[in-house]
DNA sequence: TCTGGGGTCCTAGGACCC
DNA sequence: TCTGGGGTCCTAGGACCC
């Protein structure tokens, strides 16, 4: 075992999607709150006075208990502010650390070598977020990736309930200070390894760091190999300060109800997930496209179509030909029984993703030009317009940008779009959405 | 005739993350 | 009535090739 000095330190804002909806309605503060994901369906944040009710991440607010439901403060999920207050706070984290890994929407691991007072400037750190964007962070320092996310889940710990929870918000995790923490709570141990791990004794993040690792390598295989190494202080890996290229890109939703036709969802699919592999650099060079029926009413109706693009693409028109093709085709499959099949859920994938730049054309096959050119003009326009200005065949546009949530009277995405009913305002990402100071 | 053995690619499933 | 979404990596086994 060693005591390094920490060289990491995971900042994370608490109950984030909880603390954003606080930042701009304040009545939320104190108040058991409620995040839901899409269509308004299950909880997928929850503020500690929420947790104390027994809500629980993942359960769907309709089973919630009415007596309970009455008590909880609820909004639908709102990922253009959650985005923009993360962008925020890792503008501030750049300003102290010399480096910064964006590690998810809430999370950044950051480098502390070589500064005089890593834990001294953690707190500054806190500090600033506090007061500049508004959000309460813990942060974790460790000498491994693995050992800063331990100290970060035992400053969440230890800072609870705490009024001003300052110092205690910072916990630097060493080899020898980590039995406190359940093996579960250990980054890479997931509900399937820790239910075998109990089993075998191995109840806290000392129990796992002290296994031979020639037996977790063996029984567990050698991603929790890693793991235990790194809880031992040995680090396996480093920042990762380039997010590295994609593989695939997924765009997929459970509808508001069952639909029959679902083609005007799975062409706003395709929609959105030419946009993200445009501003991405990247060109598709395989689609899949997927539909299943109801589960939760019985029907386990599921299928699948892929089929692989003669020359990488960026171009929604070609790919949203293949998808028509391919929904087609799983849908002649369905309804040859008897009835008509509905869906609940679907959803397009890009795969076998290449950089755009470094396709190689060939005698027979190249990009088309034309049409990338004409994707370009598009992706401006809506940039600057907004999302869904301009598109591509018979998606359901809306002028001025069209929000989650929102519907167009009449028009047939009002099939699928599941309502949001408590969307908060687009505070920092929309003119109109601004607060008014009066 | 020799029916072995090693390499590679693909896929499906399982595990994890947020 | 209402049931989240988007990723990665590893491994085992089969197909195929020489």
């Amino acid at each position: 075992m060693h005591t390094e000095p920490p060289r990491f330190a995971l900042i994370d804002g608490n109950t984030f999607y909880v603390s954003c909806e606080r930042v701009f309605d304040p009545t939320l503060r104190g108040k058991p709150t409620v995040v839901l994901g899409n269509g308004d369906g299950c909880c997928i944040a929850l503020s500690p006075e929420a947790k104390a009710l027994g809500l629980k991440i993942g359960t769907p607010i309709f089973q919630v208990p009415k007596d309970i439901r009455d008590r909880v403060q609820v909004r639908s999920a709102n990922f253009a502010l959650y985005g923009d207050l993360s962008g925020r706070i890792v503008t501030i984290l750049r300003g102290l650390f010399p480096r910064v890994e964006v590690y998810s929407i809430d999370e950044n691991f950051v480098d502390v070598v070589g500064l005089k007072d890593p834990f001294a400037t953690c707190l500054e750190a806190r500090e600033r977020i506090l007061k500049w964007v508004g959000i309460p962070c813990c942060a974790g320092l460790g000498s491994t990736r693995t050992l800063a996310k331990a100290g970060n889940k035992l400053a969440k710990d230890q800072s609870k309930r705490a009024v001003n929870a300052g110092r205690l918000a910072v916990f630097h995790a060493t080899p020898q200070n980590i039995d406190a923490l359940a093996v579960e709570d250990v980054w890479g141990v997931g509900r399937r390894f820790a239910a075998r791990l109990n089993a075998e004794g191995v109840k806290t993040a000392a129990d796992l760091a002290a296994l031979p690792l020639d037996h977790v390598r063996a029984r567990y295989g050698v991603v929790l190999a890693r793991t235990a190494t790194e809880l031992r202080g040995i680090a396996c890996g480093d920042l990762e300060l380039e997010e590295p290229d994609r593989k695939q890109l997924v765009v997929s939703r459970t509808f508001g109800r069952d639909v029959v036709d679902p083609m005007d969802a799975l062409a706003t699919f395709t929609t959105v997930a030419c946009e993200k592999l445009r501003k991405r650099g990247l060109a598709a060079g395989a689609l899949w496209v997927w539909l299943d029926g109801n589960p939760f009413k019985g029907d386990p109706f599921h299928a699948s179509r892929a089929v692989p693009f003669p020359f990488p693409t960026q171009d929604t028109a070609e790919v949203l030909r293949a998808v028509r093709f391919l929904a087609k085709s799983i849908q002649d499959q369905a309804n040859r029984g008897s009835g008509v099949q509905a869906y609940k859920r679907g959803g397009v994938g890009l795969t076998d993703l290449v950089q755009a730049q470094a396709r190689q054309a060939d005698l027979f096959f190249g990009p088309d030009e034309k049409a990338e050119r004409t994707m370009a003009v598009l992706d401006k326009i809506n940039a600057k317009w907004g999302r869904g200005t301009v598109g591509v065949g018979t998606v359901g546009w809306r002028v001025g940008g069209a929000r989650p949530g929102e519907r167009r009277r009449g028009s047939r995405d009002a099939q699928w779009r599941p309502e949001l009913k408590a969307l908060s305002p687009a505070y920092t990402t929309r003119w109109s959405d601004l607060l008014r100071v009066r």
